[in-house]
DNA sequence: TGTAGAGGAATGAACATTCATTCCGCTAAG
DNA sequence: CTTAGCGGAATGAATGTTCATTCCTCTACA
């Protein structure tokens, strides 16, 4: 029963779910400590206060993305190919894990986001820099438009968070075919 | 009920810039009735409550996204003439309007937002009316993609919202060429 | 094996603070 | 004088955080 790294997982599922559902400040830290069994005070055992509960759990997230990125990338054919590979393994990632896509939207939104934005876009970020590696080599090969990185970026990855956030609110179901479609019209347009 | 003195526009003014800045949480009805240079009771002759505030707000901003695009649409080439056009002036608009953009995406990103767009897509709304009649006709024409139209939005709007923010938070500065090439993608993207 | 007890984890009531909202006295115009 | 509008201290509810206490578990020793 007693586990007591099993509380930590405990508070840190409960916390994401809330978090995602209701927000940051419409999420009470007495709501977190209630659904997840735990006592109020048992939070802090683990977490400093609630800021830095937020922001871990965000690293955490940012951290599986990373790793289902990187796990899926390596097949070296055509820069088009693996264009639309790794951005299908995004899109699939934000409309199978849900709570994870809205908690990192609502992150990005926050004053949180915002600090930790510029420092992320300005310093270097791991699953970006598989992106940003394609780029340079499709810039180079003259098959991506002439663009600067950051507008890259959004022509590439605009579309695919408004869909999967289309999808999520329930206003599309995405299936492979439509998947299929997006991704390729991401690649339209930053093709050359 | 009348406004001798324009406190009311005062009122608004101010919340819009203290949510854009610190978020709907992280602004207060003090902070706002002490920027406004009003008491803080004031503000509720004015406004019922925060909520109604915060609605207000974003239904007097939509009203503008609204107007500005209608009144600045008329050209009536083809459709990938008027695409641009359209994508153009929004674009335009964001960058031109940071508070009023930064508070459009905290209320789209917050409970407010997510039930009202659900009634929005349901529905219909004005400014996206403009744009769903050039899909129909892009698509009655075979220039545009067969894609459902929430994907098509996302497509032709995604990449604008992404570009806008990394504009408004300093990572790049959008001058008209880029400004061309960002909407020029758009394009590229529902363009079959 | 059984048990006493120490160390650390967990608890939740209490506290301090923040914040939306109200209320009442004041001011200025008519 | 009357009254509508306004200011800002007061209010009470909500919330993040703390801390004295309880509970659990594992070890040491008989």
């Amino acid at each position: 029963m007693t586990n007591p790294s099993g509380k930590r997982e405990d508070i840190c599922r409960t916390a994401l779910e809330l978090f995602a559902e209701h927000g940051f400040h419409g999420t009470s830290m007495a709501m977190i400590a209630d659904n997840a069994g735990v006592g109020a005070g048992t939070i802090y055992r683990y977490f400093e206060n609630k800021d830095v509960l937020i922001k871990v759990l965000y690293k955490s997230i940012e951290g599986q993305i990373v790793e289902v990125v990187r796990k899926d990338c390596p097949p070296g054919g055509p820069v088009r190919t693996r264009f639309i590979h790794i951005t299908r393994v995004l899109l699939n990632y934000c409309i199978s894990h849900p709570r994870e896509f809205r908690y990192i939207e609502q992150y990005h939104n926050s004053p949180y986001g915002v600090s930790f934005r510029r420092d992320k876009l300005l310093g270097k970020s791991a699953d970006h820099d598989i992106i940003h590696e394609l780029f340079k080599e499709g810039t180079a090969q003259g098959v991506i438009k002439d663009l600067p990185l950051t507008i890259f970026f959004a022509i590439a990855l605009g579309p695919l968070i408004a869909v999967a956030r289309d999808h999520i609110l329930g206003f599309i179901v995405l299936d492979d075919a439509l998947i299929t479609q997006t991704v390729e019209a991401c690649w339209d347009g930053v093709e050359k």
